[in-house]
RNA sequence: GGCGGGUUGCCCGAGCGGCCAAUGGGAGCGGACUGUAAAUCCGCCGGCUACGCCUUCCAAGGUUCGAAUCCUUGACCCGCCA
């Protein structure tokens, strides 16, 4: 991974670059003085930012903070991901408004080894004179006893200003707080010192939520070792409509290709809402500002087209997945959501773009279910209520041709290549039925 | 530890013995329009072997012909006092 041609690496232009490039995708919303800030980034810098195991996957919220990681390591800085194996254990009481509740530590460690290898895809660890850096919380915190986290650590924390923390004053207002999550910015703070020790890591990236922990962690490191370190924030994202951003109604959209399979993430980029798009490509794509300035005149021009979104999802997929998995899966969407008739397409195209949907396989055609019993069958919908009501409203299709009549069943002449045939709900929910011969 | 308040469907939130599968809002889903977008309008939104039946209103018991609604016990949450 290297510098970008023709940017000054360091220095204060190089550091001038970077914070105006942040600033211009969006991607800052608070900091710590931004002369020191500067300053600090004008030499290679140790930073960090943390990722609590609380699902097996990150999911496309995450994406954000860490990709601003390697937006940092991009521009020669040293990047530190850590995964909170220790604070998944406490629980972050930011934005939340209910104490959460435990995870088992057999739970949390099996996250840990996932979102480890997750994040570590993101970062490079070969870099030559700025390798990236994964660790866990929980190495230093497990050993520690509960008399020395008290003495060494809790004596530099004032009660009254925790209490002021927004993500415990909040609670304190509402669904109350436990001692466990309330101690979680200590926990946090901690964190900082000991990077900060380990290996001069100087600057705390986070999501906006996460201020309060931070500059807690700022006064940890200020009390023990008289230094002062540096802080900045990612708004969080919302949609434009202000509604959270990453949930489809299948709910979040992970990272893992299987939770949310590249074709669900391919779509779930292209769908995008046009007044998003421009905003996502700043704060996702890696592209420069002339590039996206390129394609935000284009989508103004003829949003229709969805040049612009089209872009988003590619970039997104290459990335997130691989160039082969999004050049497969664009092909699998162009296949069945083009124009074309689908008995057009030939075998090979369309089993492939078949393989990318959720797939109903059936022994033969001499009993075939109800179109009903083939939508629950794939997943789509969650119950027969759900489907049936689908088909008296309308939304139900087999091959593109709508379908009428609850007791609806396919005929074997409605399998294409005598194999395959394409449920569909509504406008883009589809699902694949495929007909496995027994031998 | 004492006293008081609370726990309803994905979320918020009505209901306070029969008219309750449970008002309303949000989210979500389908249709029409358009562009696999938004806005708008219309419809839907527990399940099933479906004009009926089954399982729900924190849990377990009880009262009653009949309970989300009343009583008892328990769990959890909130507030005040110690």
């Amino acid at each position: 991974m290297v510098c970008r041609q023709g940017q000054p690496l360091f220095g204060h232009d190089g550091a001038m670059n970077l914070l105006e490039d942040l600033k211009w995708r969006g991607l800052l919303a608070q900091s710590t003085d931004e002369k020191a800030l500067l300053e600090a980034l004008s030499k290679p810098t140790t930073l960090y930012c943390g990722f609590d195991p609380t699902a097996p996957s990150l999911h496309v919220g995450n994406l954000v903070v860490l990709l601003v990681l390697r937006r940092f390591q991009l521009a020669g800085h040293l990047p530190i991901a850590l995964v909170g194996g220790a604070t998944g254990l406490v629980g972050d009481p930011s934005g939340k408004n209910e104490e959460r509740s435990l995870n088992s530590e057999e739970i949390v460690e099996q996250w840990v080894v996932r979102i480890r290898e997750q994040v570590s895809k993101y970062l490079d660890f070969e870099a030559p004179s700025n390798p990236a850096r994964v660790v866990n919380n929980l190495d230093w915190t497990a050993p520690m006893s509960a008399i020395e986290f008290l003495r060494d650590i809790g004596k530099h924390f004032s009660v009254n200003q925790m209490l002021a923390k927004e993500s415990v004053s909040a609670r304190l207002e509402g669904g109350g707080i436990s001692y466990t999550e309330f101690s979680y910015q200590v926990l946090q703070s901690l964190d900082f010192l000991e990077l900060f020790r380990r290996f001069d890591c100087t600057l705390q990236v986070g999501g906006s939520d996460q201020w309060g922990n931070i500059v807690a962690g700022l006064d940890l490191i200020r009390r023990a070792e008289s230094e002062s370190a540096h802080a900045m924030t990612v708004p969080l994202l919302m949609k434009s409509d202000g509604t959270k951003f990453g949930k489809t109604a299948g709910g979040s959209v992970w990272l893992d290709p299987a939770m949310t399979s590249p074709f669900a993430f391919f779509q779930y980029w292209l769908n995008t809402e046009d007044r998003d798009v421009i905003n996502f490509l700043k704060v996702f794509s890696f592209l420069p500002k002339a590039d996206i300035e390129a394609l935000e005149k284009s989508h103004l021009e003829n949003p229709g087209l969805r040049i612009a979104h089209r872009a988003l999802a590619r970039e997104l997929t290459s990335l997130v997945h691989s160039p082969q998995d999004c050049e497969r899966v664009e092909a699998a969407s162009r296949a069945l959501f083009g124009q074309g008739e689908l008995h057009d397409l030939d075998e090979a195209t369309l089993e492939s773009a078949l393989s990318e949907l959720p797939r109903t396989f059936l022994a033969s055609l001499n009993d075939i279910p109800s179109w009903v019993d083939l939508i629950v069958a794939s997943g789509v919908v969650d119950s027969k209520s759900a489907a049936r009501r689908i088909v008296k409203e309308g939304g139900a299709y087999l091959n593109n041709e709508k379908i009428a009549g609850e007791d609806f069943s396919p005929s074997s002449n409605d399998f294409i290549f005598g194999r395959f045939a394409i449920l569909r709900k509504g406008k883009r929910d589809l699902a694949a039925v495929e007909v496995v011969q027994k031998r």
